[in-house]
DNA sequence: TAGTAAGCGAGACGGTACGTCGAGTCTTAGA
DNA sequence: TCTAAGACTCGACGTACCGTCTCGCTTACTA
């Protein structure tokens, strides 16, 4: 009686390769005219390979591209506005690389028609960046930056509205008005929001 | 000698046909799965037809995308903030529409590798936005609500700002979070911003 | 009220351009390949001038073949051999044009199947061939090379099984043996027929 | 290291079905109506599968036709006489199928034009038709019917001379004249050639 | 150390859609 | 009524990928 694996396991070489390659065909035709074989033959295996690993297309570019997003982190320099300041900078130069830009837009577009790509794409991409706002926000508690939130339930509403603004303006800016995200409209973009949430829980000082 | 237009001329029903047919398909089927064949079908016309109009599927789902923005339109309701309000939330219920949301994403994504049809996207789509957050801002000023801009280059700049994250904002709710503009929701999103761009201009205000 | 012709009347040179087009097409592109507008445009006519005199591409085609036939001609040479020996050398020069063995073989091809073409083909092109043999036939009794037919009934598939040989003979050599109709194939191919036709009507002689 | 055949071997019987279901279409739709569509769905087949081993229709026509030769034999009937008419009717009654005299004449017209198509036909279809020419030839000097040639020379080019005759006859009668080979007309061909040919060889006889 | 089950490459398979081409028809303006 | 021009419907073309399916090896665990 066999309980464990058996037979010829997986190669280990082939997801990376596979993956590498997938990256690179991306870059080179982008989503569109991205094929399975093609991507098999960059990373010098069999189709058979690729479809006993992945369901698709779609689930195989997802999981190449989710990867990419780990490198986003949130440093400690010192004011909430340099954090925020500096994750708006990373966001922006990531979405600069052609195979992020690409492959996020795409896979989203497919994703309108497909709930199961849907909840693929939340949970390996969406949520790690919704971590870094939670982060910042918890920091900025800590250093007295900003007051704690009146309950659980709209601190969650705020956490949501503020990475629909920073994440949506990003993506906005960088893929449909296709400017760059520099230092002086990262400055801007953090200045209005930290102002607008100041303000906002401080409302006697405007008045 | 002839110096007028000669020939059969293009049948002008065939247009519309075509482009209602290219509506329906998209939200029967979607993007990915839409076929020339299948919206030569539906509008009752030969596939040479569609390509003797547009160079191919983008083209021509771009096109028949574009006349749903045209019904955004920015209200008169006595306050920059409602009138904010109410063009987000005319744009979450249009990025709400199936046709909408399914084509948008996937031609944005089609055209992060293809100039010319990012140049056919950006004057026949995102431009017609802009000119809501123009007008909004060129009314509020005449109402009082907002300082007139330092300079022409300024005012350029934070048009641009607002725009990108208003609809950044919007985009991204919709399509990447995947939650309503409910009522509640774009009365916050437009508060955040008021306040942020108020505040701003009153830097004195909230020492 | 009319009786006779009213209107534009159709331009009498089009109908030579169109077929001296024809066989133009026909000797550089060949029969399949050969199309009603690239025809049209050889003629510097539009498509709905031909339509509007042929019903189609082959009847075309035999129209304008057929005329290369008129110039076969029985030469008077003095004796039967040498008069059967012209026609057999002017039928393979003629099969040696291009236009002339694409087209023939080819519409006869498609005749198979089409009994109207057939019947086109048989009065515009068989027939005239067949006069050739009658006449050869008519002269050589004149001159008491034959002695004259048992009767008519008899006569007449004489006259067929001839036809059929020669015509056959000289076609298959040219088209599927691709063999040249030189003088010496066309003597001993004259000799062949006429030894067989006058032993025959004197069977005594080889007994 | 692999040095044998690699990847899922070619279905074999694939190849028959497809040669079968092209003879079929040829019959009930003529050539010049027969699609590389049609012939795959009465296959069972995917068009692919027929590009993938014949480079067009002409081709896989050619192929599919050159079958039907292999059934015409020379039998052995006492006398040459006898022999020669047999095939005469035999080859008759093979022009008299459908499929045999349309693809024959269709691809014969098409190969005035290649070179490549033309070399095709001749060594899968006409080289088996001379054989029988030559096997009939050696039999009758075996038999004393006809005497042993003067030469090697001299015996190829009546080989060749006899073979057109008969062939072209036969083809003649039967796709241009549109007349049956029956029991009288291959009798009366095969008696002028054998008469020629024999009168030709005694010309003492005949003075 | 010998089986054996899964992995592997290669490539043929049935499909679907592509974008093009030609056929034959129709609609215009002008001769 | 003819003409040239060119848009129209229709249908087949030959190609490209899809995702699946044999094949004949190869490899590593398990008996």
């Amino acid at each position: 009686m066999h309980q464990g694996r058996t037979g010829r396991p997986r190669s280990p070489e082939a997801d990376a390769a596979i993956l590498a390659a997938t990256r690179q065909a991306l870059v080179e035709v982008g989503w569109s005219r991205l094929t399975m074989g093609d991507v098999a033959a960059r990373a010098g295996v069999a189709k058979t390979t690729l479809y006993r690993r992945w369901p698709g297309r779609n689930e195989l570019v997802v999981d190449a591209v989710a990867v990419l997003f780990d490198e986003l982190e949130l440093p400690d320099l010192g004011t909430l506005s340099a954090d925020v300041e500096s994750v708006v900078r990373q966001f922006g130069a990531l979405l600069d690389r052609p195979e992020a830009k690409t492959a996020l837009m795409a896979v989203i577009a497919e994703a309108t028609r497909d709930e199961e790509l849907r909840r693929r794409i939340r949970t390996t991409i969406v949520d790690r960046q919704k971590r870094l706002v939670t982060a910042g926000r918890r920091r900025a508690e800590e250093r007295g930056e900003l007051p704690p939130p009146p309950g659980p339930e709209a601190a969650a509403r705020d956490t949501d509205l503020v990475f629909d603004v920073v994440a949506g303006a990003v993506v906005h800016r960088t893929l449909v008005s296709a400017e760059p995200v520099d230092a002086d409209w990262a400055h801007r973009l953090t200045q209005l929001i930290l102002t607008g949430l100041t303000a906002q829980r401080a409302p006697g000082a405007g008045a």
